[in-house]
RNA sequence: GCCCGGGUGGUGGAAUGGUAGACACAGCGGACUUAAAAUCCGUUGGCUUCACGGCCGUGCGGGUUCGAGUCCCGCCCCGGGCACCA
């Protein structure tokens, strides 16, 4: 038996020998349970993995391990999120195609997964970009389309003008493109869009069956942004000959034939603010803009068209600085207030969003701080119609919701909650309005006007209809071409391929295909569906094959998809349902986001007058170059790992230096789960240190080791040193069982080292035939328990006791609660709460007794001298207080 | 501004309302060695005491409790998300 962790000498040998072994591969035995542990679909870049990376995969690994040594059938693939722009980006930069490049970098990153151990099961592997799957993500795509969840209109969408598409509204963060960092423009083009809305409320609903991180559910629902009010509407007033009477400050109010009567809706979460209604505003964009301007006389007209004119100049990002102040322009228009018949103002404001709700609001600025700023700089007035239940007045304007009506009519009186109920009711019982919910979320927008990407399955028909190519027709095939770069001008690259886009369809009818791809999130929508059934060519899967894996048991990855990936995904799976395609309305029972590792990355301090990019105080440098600065000019800084930051550590490198084994201890034990973590080559030696222990230990117990240590324990008489032996083998099997199924990786490798060191302890005793048998129940338990962390070194260690076969189809010890019980217990006495004594009890000791001891104790009676003892508090096996005065 | 996380020794962190600092890293002392590395043993929150011990201590201020890192209220700081969403 080797005494010492000799990476070099095995871990290779090993992964050779699982691979012979087929050892990864997925059993479906229907006697068993099944576990369904999955990472995140990974793009592969041309970077390769880092020791980041590592750390979402090495956990998922840990538990499928042991899950398939507790006797699951463990489903575990991997495969490639090839298409989408990143690829096509990196194979423009490098001027090759993306098909061979991703080929390639799906190679190194599964050639680094296994140098690492992963256990995933190959066989089942695809890219997003093989036509066998792609066919799929089509045929999805036309059931969406039949269902009415997949239409194409002409829309103001965010262009990107560095990537040369348009992107969803999830990946733009404060005005900018996620990826490229453009500014995003808005452009009209016509776009394919998913009805994900039809979904929202069940988005939000079913977030209650899953196990998720709050974190996420969260962001979820303030994305899905759910919110209950009333819509109603408000007639239109136009003033006759409003120029000249408005002048004379004494308007009289034209009477409106019902044709030409206008009006407008609201929607609103503060039905009983509605007599604190001042004014009224309408978004540039509304349509009814279009109308008043005909109608309002001069000088409106001309503010009008003025103020939309120069709202459609602004960038999206100017419209939406928070910061910028309110801006607006009097319509000439007013609206009757139904509550109360009041004459309002209509002003138009670009606060007020076109794209949310009905794109006009009633203006309440005693109770909205966006109301109060605009009314405070057009003079409008402000109506106080709450009055808080508690405390001071606040000054206006404030929006706590508990409080009663005043000037409010009959209102005056009721709490907020009593009034939004009953005006409710009014609205909808005078056909004025109704209660409504609205949400924040809006459709998804699929089209990229990008070569890299699944065509979008649907043929315009020449007579100006368009249809879904038939399923026997699928897939449309990503044409090979030799030019791919984005054309710029709003359409894809396909669109100049004219044998891609003129076809005749299967009834001789002539057409011409759509030239959109989809976006890369279309295609890891379902991808967790496809591994349970991978080949299929006849369906998308088998439905009891994805009846038997589904749902994802644990589904691991940054908590960056929080919305995106992880929003769309179970809005397909939903429709899948909806389509009696799976069985599940969740595509993932238990999501967990691991933490980040971090590089110890050099930056220089800037010189005078230097520019710094934002957010940065100051200038990355490299490791050469910080060594040659002096000291006092360069600091450095915890940052994600990352190419451009140069700080990236490789699994090869860390194999290399320390081996795959101590590169998994070091990652599971370093920090908890979800936590970000410093990097360290100390905490790796750590990990080296660990497991050198392990294989001594396991030396040692080698030579008292006898395989019959199961049926020979029962007819042996045990002494003290043996009997606790077993105990912390129990007491650690339990342990490290539950630390992993919790997700505590770092107390389950501590629970290893604790054990380690307690049996390294015991050894020093007097050997004796209990002890050696104790003693081989010990080195098996810690051989097997290490086998999900340190896969090699546990089957080194395996093997070289005679074991058969692997570690991985050895069977997860199991735990007796009797043996893991003490026997004696530590009691914690304290007096007035402060500790002084420390008791050493048998197990089981009664209440009385603990009491009786902890006050017969020489150190309680110190502080209890002197003074009446009022009560003593005796928590069983646990603690004894002594108040006194 | 709103919504989530988080703040514990020199460092990473542990702790179902019940002995704060497990486990590890770094440090210090020692053994082995010509020496170093590796390994092993001991020690390590602060203040105080010759010592036994005592006092203080989980971002800050209050509260609940026999007892609070943990629960409640009010703040501060750090990280992430959303942001004129009516």
């Amino acid at each position: 038996m080797p005494d010492r962790y000799e990476p070099a000498a095995f871990e290779a040998k090993w992964q050779q020998r699982w691979k012979e072994a087929d050892l990864f591969e997925t059993t479906e035995d229907p006697k068993k349970p099944k576990f369904y542990g999955l990472d995140f679909f990974p793009y592969p870049s041309g970077a390769g993995l880092s020791v980041g990376h590592c750390r979402n995969y090495i956990p998922t690994d840990v538990i499928c391990r042991m899950k398939r040594m507790q006797g699951y059938n463990v489903l575990h693939p991997m495969g490639f999120d090839a298409f989408g722009l990143p690829a096509e980006n990196e194979a423009i930069k490098n001027k090759t195609h993306p098909a061979p490049m991703i080929d390639k970098y799906a190679a190194t990153y599964r050639r680094q997964m296994e140098l690492v151990g992963i256990s995933y099961d190959w066989s089942r592997s695809f890219k997003s970009s093989d036509p066998s799957y792609y066919k799929w993500t089509q045929w999805i795509f036309e059931l969406l389309y039949k269902r009415g969840l997949a239409y194409q209109k002409l829309a103001a969408v965010n262009w990107d003008p560095v990537d040369k598409t348009v992107l969803a509204d999830e990946e733009i963060v404060a005005g900018r493109a996620e990826r490229s960092g453009a500014l995003v423009e808005k452009r009209f083009i016509p776009q394919w869009f998913f009805k994900i809305t039809d979904y929202a409320q069940r988005l939000i609903d079913d977030l209650d069956t899953v196990d998720w991180p709050e974190g996420i559910k969260q962001q979820q629902r303030n994305w899905i942004g759910r919110s209950e009010g009333a819509q109603f509407t408000l007639k239109v007033e136009i003033p006759a000959f409003s120029a000249e009477l408005e002048a004379a400050k004494e308007p009289t109010f034209e009477v409106l034939t019902p044709e030409r009567q206008m009006a407008f809706d609201v929607f609103t979460t503060r039905l009983d603010t509605i007599f604190g209604m001042t004014f009224c505003v309408l978004a540039p964009e509304h349509p009814l803009v279009d109308t008043l301007q005909k109608v309002v006389g001069e000088p409106h007209i001309t503010d009008i068209q003025a103020y939309r004119d120069n709202a459609k100049t602004l960038s999206e990002q100017d419209r939406l600085a928070t910061t910028r102040e309110k801006t607006g322009v009097f319509t000439g228009a007013y609206a009757i207030n139904p509550a109360n018949a009041e004459r309002v103002p209509i002003y138009l404001a670009d606060y007020v969003l076109a794209t949310y709700g009905t794109g006009a609001i009633m203006a309440v600025p005693g109770h909205d701080d966006r109301d109060f700023e605009f009314a405070k700089k057009f003079g409008i007035a402000v109506r106080q119609v709450i009055q808080p239940i508690e405390g001071e007045t606040p000054e206006l304007p404030f929006a706590v919701k508990e409080g009663t009506l005043v000037n409010s009519e009959k209102y005056d009186g009721l709490t907020v909650q009593e009034a939004q109920t009953g005006l409710g009711f009014w609205i909808e019982a005078h056909g004025i309005g109704q209660r409504k919910i609205q949400y924040k979320l809006r459709d998804w927008l699929i089209s990229r006007q990008r070569y890299w990407g699944c065509p979008i399955p649907i043929i315009h028909e020449a007579d100006g209809g368009m249809a879904p190519v038939g399923e026997k027709d699928l897939p449309v095939y990503l044409p090979e071409v030799e030019n791919y770069e984005p054309s710029g001008d709003g359409t894809s690259p396909l669109a100049g391929i004219p044998q891609f886009v003129n076809v005749t369809d299967s009834d001789g009818r002539l057409g011409k295909r759509e030239t959109d791809t989809m976006g890369g999130f279309a295609c890891s929508s379902w991808y967790f569906l496809r591994f349970c059934d991978p080949f299929n060519d006849d369906k998308p899967w088998d439905a009891d094959k994805a009846a038997y894996w589904m749902p994802v048991d644990c589904y691991v990855g940054g908590a960056e998809h929080a919305v995106m990936h992880l929003l769309y995904a179970r809005f397909w799976t939903k429709v899948l349902f909806d389509e009696g395609l799976v069985t599940v309305q969740e595509p993932f029972q238990r999501l967990q986001n691991q933490g980040q590792v971090l590089g110890h990355t050099p930056y220089r301090k800037p010189r005078e007058g230097e520019k710094l990019d934002m957010g940065e105080e100051g200038v990355l440098v490299s490791f050469e170059e910080a060594k040659k600065l002096p000291k006092e000019d360069v600091f450095y800084k915890w940052v994600r790992m990352s190419k451009s930051k140069g700080n990236v550590i490789t699994p090869d490198e860390a194999v290399a230096s320390f081996g795959a084994d101590a590169l998994r201890i070091y990652e599971l034990f370093v920090a908890p789960f979800n936590q970000d973590v410093q990097w360290s080559n100390e905490g790796m030696q750590g990990a080296t240190r660990f497991l050198t222990r392990v294989f001594k230990l396991a030396g040692d117990l080698a030579k008292g080791y006898d395989a019959d240590w199961r049926g020979l324990l029962d007819f042996e008489e045990l002494d003290d040193n043996a009997k606790k032996l077993r105990r912390i083998t129990h007491q650690t099997i339990k342990k490290s069982t539950e630390d992993i199924d919790r997700f505590a990786f770092n107390t389950y490798i501590s629970s290893l080292m604790i054990f380690s060191n307690e049996v390294q302890d015991l050894l020093r005793a007097q050997p004796s035939r209990g002890l050696a048998l104790a003693g081989s129940e010990a080195l098996e338990a810690l051989i097997l328990l290490l086998s999900p962390a340190a896969p090699h070194s546990a089957d080194e260690l395996w093997e070289s006791l005679g074991k058969e076969g692997f570690t991985f189809t050895a069977t997860w010890p199991s735990f007796s609660e009797d043996l893991a019980a003490e026997d004696t217990v530590t009691i914690a006495v304290q007096v007035n709460g402060k500790l002084r004594d420390t008791l050493e009890m048998p197990a089981g000791s009664s209440n009385e007794e603990l009491e009786q001891v902890a006050l017969g104790s020489a150190k309680v009676a110190v502080h209890t001298d002197g003074k009446t003892v009022r009560k003593v508090i005796v928590i069983a096996g646990k603690l004894v207080n002594i108040v006194a005065n």
